[in-house]
DNA sequence: GTGAAAAGTTAGCAAAGACTAACTATGTGC
DNA sequence: GCACATAGTTAGTCTTTGCTAACTTTTCAC
């Protein structure tokens, strides 16, 4: 029984790791997108695929991915543009990344690192997490 | 020439993050399958699959890759072992999720969503980051 | 010791994310 | 205004990770 119970808690716990490391690379997109246009007016997917180290017709294949999802739009042969829905998920990524970087920054980490890591961790932290990350990172 | 090298050093931490995510799924096996094989003398598709809640045939297929890397061995319808490698592989997850863990509860997460974190992040933490948090979880 | 339940495997499908090669469109310099 | 470089797309391949359905092996109860 109580064997049972753990397991499925377990599974409930991998379930939610692997639903967020299908939204990783989603997250990852419109977040440099949201970057990309702020920094340079629009988002190209040569830049794109430059910022992410991988080859153009990966950026292609999924943005089409993207844009089926709602996430951005974009025409044949021309830039890309987030939607409604892409802005806000780009806002929540950008927001959670600066707090965990901030965090580890504050916590003694070299900036390069930390840069690394919340990179990484950005998609893996709860809401209640973020906010003790905040706290720790804003007190005096 | 800055745009250029940005670029690069963003393309970099992308495939540092790539990398780390191409391991998670061989880490978070071999980690179980140590747990199981502590708590119940031995390491089965069928008990694999209920923790991690996917069906039996994934996990037969992945245990086919994990063996064919090398991190462990199995005979047809028997149970899983780790090679030494394997061994080496899972104490080092161990270590590392129980760090995190360690310190998220520290910080003041409850021990449930704490876990459920932990188990995302431990795969995209540095070593200078772990010496961090324990440091940190070690504090009187 | 046999037969049914449980466990494990195999085959085959789908989607995602990476790649290369080959093609098409865009835009720029002269 | 045209040619050519740059950007983007399309097609096709591979691997991973999920699934179901169908089959085989093992185990256990009787």
């Amino acid at each position: 029984m109580t064997d049972e119970r753990s397991a499925d808690a377990r599974a409930e716990v991998f379930q939610g790791v692997r639903e967020a490391r299908r939204n990783e690379l989603a997250e990852d997109y419109v977040e440099l997108i949201a970057d990309l246009i702020q920094e340079q007016g629009e988002a190209r997917p040569v830049d794109i695929a430059a910022r992410l180290g991988v080859r153009v017709p990966t950026v292609t294949k999924t943005l089409d991915r993207l844009a089926r999802e709602g996430l951005i739009t974009r025409a044949k042969y021309r830039s890309v543009f987030l939607t409604s829905e892409g802005s806000a998920l780009a806002l929540e990524c950008r927001r959670r990344h600066e707090i965990v970087l901030r965090f580890l920054i504050r916590l003694g980490l070299d900036p390069e690192t930390a840069e690394r890591d919340a990179e990484g961790i950005e998609h893996h932290v709860s809401e209640r997490t973020l906010a003790l990350f905040e706290s720790y990172a804003n007190r005096p």
